[in-house]
RNA sequence: GCGGACGUACCGAAGUGGUUAAACGGGCAAGCUUCAGGAGCUUGUUGCUUAGUGCAUGCGCAGGUUCGAAUCCUGCCGUCCGCACCA
């Protein structure tokens, strides 16, 4: 079979059927999400699977009788595809034979695709480019999809509905405005993200949080940061180094003594700094400066780790908790000794001495383990640290306490200072220095604000969360949420419709885009232009509020179009379902609650989340760098799109990780093309007929299984059945039936293959055509299970004549003879009373005191000893009663029944007699359901 | 540190108080089949033991609750994830 063809035969079909196109009608509605993609290049397998899941999924319940809608739509908001632009711009290497690459895929001209590569320094270029690949690749992958209403978070439709979000967010309260720090690249005069920055995704760099204190130095003061104000009772000494630059300058008027290198930063954060002179760091070696906190005078010295690119060039010692204070003070010779202020659970006095020693620390040149070292203090103190008495009012409190209130103390009484620095040096893509900037009049939202987090809590109490472990995850998440910037000064996105200089941040300009998918081809259809969706369109389309007449009038939409849109919207929303990745549990979707209960009613609320696994690739996480990336080209190439469902499905189960590994992947390959030639098989024998209980039941019970299972979203236990299971309990019965009773059972493939089909959709269209010749089974009706059919009993005896094969095999290996003559005795009559009986009373009872006197007030008595020694050891190993009891006569008449092919399995004569009857001592061994078994 | 999850065979994994734990997939081994390869089929894959279809052990470790625990509870060990403004 080749898969490429047959899935493209089936997708055009499909197409032309318009299969998945669905609009409203009397049916119930379903409409299942996921995460609309960011473009990025070529689609891999780690796009694949949420899509494929929510697709089998769709297919189920549209099969179920439901009005499915799976629709997609494609994210370009934010700055990772200007970095990109950027990177082709500034001729980065890296992205140039990324994107190279990935253009390659496509088109085979070398000039072409360095053409179109080179087109990428325009962001839309890059959009334009990939979109259309993406929905082909999704496509590859035979989803439901409804295409005809994706639409790009760059589009009209989009912005004007994420302004309409943003009203209701200021309308409500839930927007403010303040200071802000973030990362800066001074050459590109802007704020930048981890895409924006060298080795940003690699190394990411965050903001730390500084205390600059002032030292009273001369006629103005030195000035050192700390990220640990609690342990300047401990200080000792200042360092500086005495090779870099430093300044003399006024700072909002004060005299101050730093590094030259920190003037931008300060004045970046909203400092007003002129310079006066400048000066070697030589000039304050051996000189005093008064420290705070402790108001006694520290000599300055010098030292080489100090940066000068650091936060302000100088540094405050701390030798008693500071591994580069102590050994610098040790390399110095110094006679400054560290004072113990800090209690720390595992160390004594002087943890950063201990802590040197212990690893072997004797020089500055040990940068690695220094910083180690450090961290493994910081970490230490932090968690269980307490200030010794030493350390005036704040003697007592903990490591944490304590940081905060000398900071605040600092801050208030003026002699220290909020700074904020990078925690690495760090460039932009093209070179320049990223600092850290304080912006004002950043907006926000405020989770806080009054009423909504109760709303929020409200929508959640009344969705489904599968599995439900995650539903407190939401509680944390909703409880921690304060506020958030979200609004950036670049980027691609929407503008804020009342401050039009910030363009609204990519996650919060993604939270309710799911509302435009009942209305995004009406949109389209009725050529509805960007300035008619007013805040009064969406108002009445959305939420029905205002009147029809007033709306068209104010909007000129008319009015037939309105209520088309209102009435679409209102019978697909809200979400039934979103399935997604854990990772946007605690940003993306709580966003998307919190914005759905600010700007929609009630009853649009959405329902339900689901959530999937990671993804690997030959047991790691897939990178460039690893090469173990798999496109869905090549997927599409080499296995095709049943092979990755069925593989995706049978192999992991929706929560847990997707391993993709080549061997398991041509197994599971091999499989279905077997697989396809048994139903092939049945489907070509097939004949009017009748099929023993036994089958029809097996068969009737796997399909009860699959549908129990897949209804409750459980991919792998349905794959399971459908696969493997299936095509099990056919072979079995093409070794146990006649070929008329086979020729009659052959007739449930054509369940068998709606079954298949929400899975490998390509491979049961190719079924169904052999079987029926037309139609699609895509949106064929799920078989309905018929309990009647269900027949334990029968079951049971093929399984006891399966069970008997077995036991035989064992009896005649262990005898060590090739048997003439095979007994198979039957338990004695008494045995099934009291197997009966002993059934009845499990149900209700253990205790064999209990079951012992309830049985021997029966004639059973009479075997007192014999009844004794069963019951214990059945009390013992309940395994021993079998599910099902017959009786002494229906159990010879089986087995009595299925001599002819005992017979010819062994070659040998079979006797098949009542235990009563035998005069073997073996006879008494025989249970029922358990036939003694004695060759000769 | 706080919060959450997990730990079952050689591997992936099923089983979440009661019908033989390990289904199912893979690996490995033996046998059959094939000119060969690929593959397919059968059997086996915790230990002990046996003239008889057996017994014992066993779900990270140690306890506990129960007639009964992989499953519930407690402690310990180990692994993974989140702790934010980043899509």
């Amino acid at each position: 079979m080749d898969s490429q063809k047959v899935v493209r035969k089936w997708q055009k079909r499909w197409k032309d059927a318009k299969l998945f196109e669905p609009e409203q009608n009397k049916q119930e509605k379903y409409l299942i999400t996921v995460p609309y993609p960011y473009i990025s290049g070529s689609l891999h397998i780690g796009h694949a699977r949420v899509v494929t899941e929510a697709d089998v999924f769709a297919r189920f319940q549209r099969m179920s009788g439901k009005n499915v809608l799976f629709p997609m739509a494609f994210h370009i908001s934010g700055t990772p595809v200007l970095g990109i632009s950027l990177g082709i711009e500034k001729k980065d290497p890296k992205m140039l034979a990324l994107y190279t690459e990935y253009v390659k895929a496509y088109i085979n001209d070398g000039k072409e695709v360095e053409k179109i590569v080179q087109s990428f320094k325009d962001p839309q270029k890059i959009v334009d480019f990939f979109i259309p690949k993406m929905v082909d690749e999704f496509s590859l992958l035979g989803l439901s999809v409804d295409w005809r209403r994706s639409f790009t978070s760059g589009e009209g439709m989009h912005q004007k509905m994420v302004e309409w979000l943003f009203k209701k967010y200021k309308e409500n309260g839930y927007l403010m405005q303040g200071k802000y720090p973030v990362l800066f690249s001074l050459t590109l005069n802007n704020a930048v993200g981890e895409d924006d920055i060298k080795d940003g995704d690699l190394d990411p760099v965050e903001k730390q949080d500084f205390v600059l204190l002032k030292f009273a130095f001369e006629d103005g003061f030195v000035v050192a940061g700390t990220l640990r104000p609690e342990t300047m009772f401990g200080q000792t000494n200042l360092w500086v180094n005495p090779q870099a630059t430093y300044v003399k300058a006024k700072v909002d008027g004060e005299t101050w003594y730093v590094s030259k290198d920190c003037v931008t930063k300060l004045q970046y954060q909203e400092h007003k700094v002129i310079v006066e002179k400048e000066l070697s760091g030589s000039y304050f070696l051996n000189k005093k400066a008064i420290a705070p906190f402790i108001a006694r005078d520290v000599v300055i010295l010098e030292a080489s780790f100090v940066k000068p690119n650091i936060c302000t060039g100088f540094v405050t010692s701390v030798p008693s908790d500071a591994p580069f204070d102590y050994i610098a003070l040790q390399q110095l010779k110094s006679q400054i000794k560290p004072i113990s202020i800090i209690q720390t659970k595992g160390f004594g006095d002087f943890p950063a001495m201990e802590l040197c020693k212990k690893m072997k620390i004797t020089s500055l040149s040990q940068e690695t383990e220094l910083k180690e070292a450090t961290q493994e203090l910081y970490k230490a103190g932090f968690h269980t640290g307490i200030l010794k008495d030493n350390c005036g009012r704040f003697s007592g409190m903990t490591v944490s306490e304590a940081r905060k209130s000398m900071r605040d103390e600092a801050l208030k009484d003026g002699f220290g200072v909020q700074f904020y620095e990078t925690s690495r040096s760090a460039v932009s893509r093209d070179g320049g220095d990223v600092i850290v900037a304080m912006l004002d009049q950043q907006w926000f939202i405020d989770f806080t604000a009054k009423g909504w987090k109760e709303n929020a809590k409200k929508c959640l109490d009344g969705m489904t969360i599968q599995p439900d472990v995650y539903r407190k995850m939401f509680e944390d998440t909703f409880a921690w949420l304060e506020r958030r910037p979200c609004a950036r000064r670049r980027g691609l996105g929407t503008k804020l419709p009342f401050d039009t200089n910030w363009v609204i941040e990519s996650l919060s300009d993604s939270t309710v885009y799911m509302s435009l998918y009942p209305i995004a081809h009406l949109l389209r259809e009725h050529k509805i232009k960007d300035n008619q969706m007013s805040e009064e369109f969406f108002d009445f389309v959305f939420n029905g509020h205002g009147a029809l007449k007033d709306v068209a009038k104010s909007t000129g939409v008319n009015e037939q179009a309105l209520k088309e849109l209102r009435q679409s919207f209102d019978y697909w929303y809200p979400i039934d379902h979103r399935h997604t990745f854990p990772a946007h549990l605690p940003n993306h979707l709580s966003f998307m609650i919190f914005a759905h209960v600010a700007a929609f009613d009630k009853k649009y609320w959405p329902k339900k989340v689901s959530f999937h696994g990671m993804v690997l690739s030959e047991g790691v996480k897939m990178s460039k760098s690893k090469g173990n990336t798999v496109t869905l080209l090549e997927l599409d190439r080499e296995y095709g799109a049943d092979v990755f469902r069925a593989f995706l499905c049978s192999t992991t189960s929706v929560e847990s990780t997707m391993n993709w590994d080549k061997g398991t992947v041509s197994h599971v390959q091999k499989h279905l093309e077997s697989l396809f030639e048994l139903a092939s098989e049945l489907v070509k024998s097939k004949k009017k007929g009748e099929s023993p209980a036994w089958a029809l039941s097996q068969f009737e019970r796997l399909k009860k299984k699959a549908s129990e299972c897949i209804a409750r979203m459980d991919l792998r236990g349905y794959s399971m059945v459908v696969l493997y299971d299936i095509p099990a309990l056919v072979k079995k019965a093409q070794k146990l039936l006649s070929e008329q009773q086979m020729q009659a059972f052959a007739n449930l493939v054509s369940d068998w293959i709606v079954l298949l089909s929400p899975l490998v959709p390509h491979l049961a269209e190719e079924l169904n055509e052999l079987d029926r010749g037309k139609g699609f089974v895509s949106i064929a009706t799920w078989p309905k299970v018929d309990e009647k059919r269900i027949d334990p009993i029968e079951e049971f005896k093929v399984e006891a004549f399966e069970q008997l094969v077995s036991d035989i095999k064992t009896v005649i290996t262990l005898a060590k003879v090739t048997p003439k003559e095979i007994s198979v005795l039957v338990s004695s009559q008494w045995k099934y009373q009291l197997f009966l009986m002993l059934r009845d009373l499990l149900k209700e009872t253990r205790d064999m005191k209990v079951i012992i006197s309830a049985i021997m007030k029966t004639d059973l008595k009479k075997s007192g000893e014999d009844v004794m020694k069963l019951v214990q050891s059945v009390l013992k190993d309940p395994q021993k009663l079998p599910e099902v009891v017959l009786d002494q006569k229906t159990e010879l008449d089986t087995i009595d029944g299925m001599k002819e092919r005992l017979e010819q399995a062994f070659s040998s004569k079979i006797v098949v007699l009542a235990a009563e009857k035998s005069s073997d001592k073996k006879a008494n061994v025989a249970l029922p359901g358990k036939p003694a078994i004695v060759v000769k």
